[in-house]
DNA sequence: ATCAGATGAATTTTT
DNA sequence: TTCATCTGAT
């Protein structure tokens, strides 16, 4: 349809031919079916630049959504290297950042308060534990967080209180809770994530004008991780797509693994027959991985049986053969990827070694990083542990968060609780619940019913409350910066902070919050006119300006001017969001990087799902072993299983030259020795890509035992029924681990006091008696080892 | 109001 | 085992 371009664009150039045939395609629903490793993102990026470029549509015109900040960012960074075009207008983003930028534009439609702020998981859980102990709701029939689980699927599944089919006294309950918790949200003017979704999806499905615009101006949708799509994204696509838009869905089903957070890969399939889709692509060349590693790949998912089908293959030659190697305990174990890995960060011969930051040591749960932390702490090597609490998560950062959000909302009796008496100021449990009761009898927020309570606690209250409104005269006037400034000395945060033990990291954060406001005002620009400049303006030179924004209605002017994510102006008045309340929305929406020394040449731990989308040069999978690989949950059900076999696909993936995969005889769980057998995965590799690096075992235990308690019966595995565990099952039972006599009283993970050294921490302790030595680390000194019948270290508290 | 000690639960994660 | 949450005593 365009050849010139075809074949003279630079866009273009290196495309492989499904790469090209799927940039290329017609105005049509397609599916691109994109093995791990083969070029998605660039496909997609490339396909937008294609479409801006040749004219068939304008900036404005498109929307293209992802499920990260960090896919939506990196597809606005290479956009933007391809194209003279302000990707900041327009509308790519995550179907959560979309939602709110639709929801600011429409915020009297949607019935919120132009400002409305967005609860997080963690917000959302206090705030139906609120719901609960306000309505006396019994707690062990009702927990909060399966509460939260249940309301949360609903939202999912576009399910409203009234639409929840009502089987049974236990989901009469539930339903009931779930309208309770909506009365309250709507009252304090807040969304949680799932609300973001359904609402945005309800308004435009009801309003005509509404959808009939955005519908003429999104003709192209493109969606990534399309397996990842919930019931309720799925529709909401569906809805803008209309009969006469064209959806780009990429996506891997043998890459879904989040059908625990509500993911339906089904999606693909309802999708390609409920869009009669006439383009499927399969991008299957893969440009990450040597063949064995691939072959590996291959193989294992070859045994799922629902998948729609895809071959990996690359044009690299075999490499190395995948290791294998058996621990006899978990220790073991991490101590060998320790060893393993420096051999691998020194180089061999006329090999470089690799970069630390290209060896990612991956594994099933987070509960299993301990044992090669503490290994990896021994050997001193750098690394870098992915997961746990993110900035903006943090508990100081939530309570700054919160005074913050009472200034632009005192009704958000979320964080009012979180701080009223954060820093303690005599406000107690009591008087909590008194203004509590207060507050339902009236119907109002807590902020409203404080003036109705007496005595010292009423007193306190008032005085907290006069805090606040004085705090939000003050801060008027005053920049993001300075009022959050303010706002840490006047809320007694930091003075707080100072008192506590730990405070040091904590008032390091606060003052850290400081500079992300600022960034943050930069990057939005704030205070500048870089907010709305027209769809024209941003598209020059190459860019044709097509006629897509014909029939748009005029009378919702932010539909034709493209601003940044949190400042979208408001479809009738223009008017914009005040920085603050952008700033808390931001927060709520990009919870901020997983904290850890970022810039250290550090070895990345991480479980195998927040492995999804990396790679690295060399990957070891460890602990693969049933019961933890695939997880005693998941074993139960035919969908578990693949899915798990999904997670092993994904695992073994992400590595480009050298894959390790390990496992363990025994393991420490909950504090007791586990007796665990390789992973069934293990019989799924071809043999020939494999190479073990201690003897394989014949598989004694298995044959004869089957796979242990929890294992259902199959045809293929059939025989052994599970049983019991009991000592038989190895032919020469493991050693046990040697745990020494603590003599000594002293332990790994102590501080210590040495008369030469100063203080230091145990890293480990070796053998017993007058034998017995400890290694230690010395921040002036570095690590050593010391004879504890010589040296003498005494115990710091 | 605060803290020690008991108790119980313990995949996977983004927004 | 480790973590968080709850309880009861000070």
């Amino acid at each position: 349809m365009f050849p010139e371009v075809e074949s003279s664009s630079p866009l273009l150039a290196n495309l492989n031919p499904e790469q090209l045939a799927a940039v290329t395609l017609p105005n049509e629903h397609a599916l691109i079916l994109a093995g791990a490793g083969s070029g998605k993102t660039r496909v997609l990026t490339t396909r937008i630049a294609w479409l801006l470029s040749t004219g068939q549509v304008s900036p404005g015109g498109v929307m293209a959504v992802t499920f990260t900040n960090k896919a939506a960012k990196e597809m606005m960074t290479r956009l933007q290297a391809m194209l003279p075009v302000n990707v900041r207008g327009m509308w790519i983003g995550t179907f959560h950042g979309l939602c709110n930028r639709f929801l600011r534009a429409h915020w009297r439609l949607a019935n919120l308060p132009q400002s409305f702020q967005i609860l997080d998981t963690q917000d959302q859980l206090s705030a139906v534990k609120r719901v609960i102990k306000q309505f006396n709701v019994d707690e062990e029939r009702f927990p909060a967080k399966e509460m939260q689980w249940f309301i949360s699927g609903c939202k999912e599944d576009g399910l409203r209180p009234s639409m929840v089919e009502l089987r049974g006294e236990d989901v009469r309950k539930k339903v009931e809770i779930y309208q309770l918790y909506e009365d309250q949200c709507q009252r304090e003017g807040v969304v949680d994530f799932g609300e973001l979704m359904l609402r945005s999806y309800e308004i435009m499905r009801d309003d005509d004008p509404l959808h009939e615009h955005y519908r003429r101006r999104f003709r192209h949708i493109l969606i990534d991780e399309f397996q990842d799509t919930n019931r309720l994204q799925y529709a909401w696509i569906k809805m803008f797509a209309g009969e006469h838009n064209s959806v780009f869905a990429v996506g891997d089903d043998d890459q879904s693994i989040y059908a625990f957070r509500g993911a339906r890969v089904g999606n693909m399939a309802d999708f390609v027959s409920e869009f009669q889709v006439r383009h499927q692509i399969k991008l299957e060349q893969n440009y990450r991985s040597h063949s064995n590693i691939l072959d590996s790949a291959n193989e294992l998912i070859r045994h799922n049986q629902r998948r729609l089908g895809k071959n990996l293959r690359t044009t690299q030659g075999p490499g190395e053969p995948v290791r294998v190697y058996e621990a006899p305990t978990d220790l073991a174990e991490a101590q060998w990827i320790v060893e393993e890995l420096r051999h691998l960060v020194r180089g061999e011969g006329p090999r470089e070694g690799f970069p630390r930051n290209e060896i990612a040591v991956l594994y099933r749960s987070n509960a299993q990083s301990r044992v090669i932390e503490t290994a990896l702490f021994n050997a001193g090597v750098p690394y870098r542990v992915y997961g746990g609490l993110r900035f903006f998560e943090r508990a100081e950062i939530k309570h700054a968060l919160a005074y913050l959000r009472l200034l632009e909302n005192p009704h958000d009796d979320t964080s009012f609780l979180r701080v009223v008496n954060f820093p303690p100021r005599g406000i107690g449990a009591r008087s909590i619940e008194q203004l509590q009761d207060a507050a339902r009898a009236r119907g109002c927020s807590l902020h409203d019913a404080a003036g109705a309570t007496t005595g010292r606690a009423g007193a306190n209250l008032a005085a907290f409350i006069g805090r606040i409104v004085a705090l939000r005269e003050r801060t008027r006037d005053l920049t993001l910066r300075e009022t959050i400034e303010l706002m840490l000395g006047e809320s007694g945060l930091i003075e707080h902070y100072k008192t506590e033990r730990e405070g040091a990291d904590r008032i390091e954060n606060l003052e850290e919050l400081v500079n992300a406001a600022e960034s943050f005002v930069t990057q939005e620009g704030f205070g500048r006119d870089a907010i709305a400049l027209p769809v024209d303006e941003l598209a020059p030179g190459a860019l044709t300006q097509s006629p897509v924004s014909q029939g748009l209605d005029p009378s919702l002017p932010e539909a034709n001017q493209p601003a940044p994510d949190y400042v979208a102006p408001d479809a009738d008045t223009g008017e914009t969001l005040s920085p603050l309340a952008a700033f808390l929305t931001h927060a709520a929406l990009e919870s901020g990087d997983n904290q850890a020394q970022a810039g250290q040449d550090a070895v990345q731990l991480m479980t195998v799902h927040s492995a999804k989308g990396l790679e690295f040069d060399c990957v070891f999978i460890s602990g693969l072993e049933e019961g933890l690989f695939p997880s005693e949950r998941s074993m139960a059900d035919h969908d578990g299983l693949e899915e798990e076999r999904r997670l092993m696909y994904v695992a073994i993936t992400r590595a480009r030259k050298r894959l390790y995969l390990s496992h363990s005889q025994t393991r420490l769980l909950h504090g007791q020795t586990r007796y665990n057998v390789r992973t069934r995965f293990f019989d799924e590799l071809p043999e020939g890509a494999l190479k073990w690096l201690t003897p394989k075992d014949p598989g004694f235990g298995r044959s004869a035992f089957g796979y242990g308690s929890g294992y259902p019966t199959t045809r293929q595995y059939g025989g052994g029924g599970g049983g019991a565990y009991s000592g038989e099952r190895f032919a020469s039972p493991p050693v046990p681990q040697q745990k020494a006599a603590p003599s000594h009283g002293l332990k790994a993970g102590m501080k210590v006091f040495h008369t030469k050294f100063g203080e230091g921490t145990i890293a480990s302790l070796e053998g017993q008696g007058d034998d017995a030595r400890a290694q230690v680390n010395f921040p002036r000194h570095g690590v050593k080892w010391l004879a504890l019948a010589v040296a003498k270290l005494t115990p710091v508290d």
